[in-house]
DNA sequence: GGTCTGAATTGCCAATTGGCAACAAATGCT
DNA sequence: AGCATTTGTTGCCAATTGGCAATTCAGACC
């Protein structure tokens, strides 16, 4: 009952380890998903399984692409492992870094996927990543069946956007060594997983300035 | 059954005029915050009824304080007219603007609100200002009693998130006669109504910045 | 191991923005 | 109206950050 679909597995060396236990893997890889959302909201063992079989795991290779610009969004991702990143062309073409998710968080483009419009913008693997993916229809099966599903995702999906403002806001107020600091104090383990151009798109700053700034605090 | 409770409204030369006036008024304002609910889901009469038998119409001066930071927020209000203004002091001790509510917005600290927090910062009235105060119990109550209240709420939630984040994001990545450029195009209404030193810290710029940038603009 | 490609660094200089002091303008208060 | 306080502007200079070219470095691929 706790068996996942696993759609591709390509990289993970995963598929040539003996069935029991790739078997204890996926069920690990799901636990964490249940356990993650159970800390907004009570699950019962029939929301549980419900979630079980009806959710696929697929494994991204790095620079495959999750979400695609221009096109409607209708899943959503739970990240058991790995970094996905969030770009988009601002009006002189330069691609802006917005946003890194990885492990416990879900990936999708809340807009896009709420409102039924194309994504503005691109979600690209930056490592290898492996997802518990959740498709419209199982969403809305969830959101139905499932009592505190929709509580529990205003939750995180809240909580998700209030952090993500906060830490926005004082990239707007700082400058760029205290915002680069606070991003090593806020993802510490993000920056050892993608190239600090993206890093640097992300905090506001150059990749130039990016460089200084490190070479200054390794000086220090 | 249309009727709020007029608690304060010593401003607005609102309290000396004719009691038919005075109901058509408050009819108006409240129609107001209906007819925006109105937008993100269906509203029964008899919901409506509920809330306008349940909310208070307050009237704040300028600096009237809505929320106190290190308090816990216990309302949420609907801005009918006005501009507030949510302020915090960063480590340095200086007070950063992070954003406006004006008509037709939620006002709250809604990481408060939700979480049962102490707010880390102050919403102050920036004018005279008109609110529909709806608190906790009364939330709780239309929570409980309006079908649509909590996704009608959820989606204005999402909505006002994604908005602010979208901005700030653009605040990140542009140059500072960009950003203002594009806080005019975005809340045009503000400009008039709150201090440059307030609208510069919303920026991420200084005081003396704004200044030189509009000047510039008046140049060209 | 050698080559290739893209990422990251560095030096140099320019552009942007900040900080401060002085001043002007607007607002509030009596 | 007159004074005080706050807000906004300006000039001058400093600090920060950006832009570009050249170089180094690291990982991918034969």
């Amino acid at each position: 009952m706790f068996i996942l679909n696993v759609v591709s597995f390509y990289t993970l060396r995963f598929i040539d380890q003996p069935l029991d236990i790739r078997r204890n893997k996926i069920y690990k890889m799901q636990n964490q998903l249940v356990n993650h959302l159970s800390q907004f909201g009570k699950l019962s063992e029939k929301d549980i399984d419900l979630i079980a079989n009806n959710t696929t795991l697929i494994n991204f290779k790095i620079g495959d692409i999750f979400v695609e610009a221009g096109k409607n969004v209708n899943k959503v991702g739970f990240v058991v492992y790995g970094v996905f990143r969030y770009f988009f062309y601002d009006k002189e073409g330069n691609e802006i870094t917005s946003f890194f998710m990885s492990e416990n968080d879900f990936v999708t483009n809340v807009n896009s996927f709420y409102e039924y419009t194309p994504s503005s913008g691109t979600i690209v693997a930056e490592t290898e990543c492996v997802v518990i993916l959740i498709s419209r229809e199982n969403w809305e099966l969830f959101s139905k069946e499932i009592p505190n599903w929709n509580s529990i995702l205003q939750t995180i999906t809240n909580k998700t956007l209030l952090t993500k403002t906060n830490f926005q806001r004082k990239l707007i107020s700082q400058d760029a060594t205290t915002s680069y600091l606070d991003f090593l104090k806020q993802y510490p383990t993000i920056i050892q997983r993608v190239s600090l151009i993206h890093v640097a798109s992300f905090l506001g700053i150059t990749k130039f300035s990016l460089s200084r700034i490190r070479k200054q605090i390794t000086l220090e």
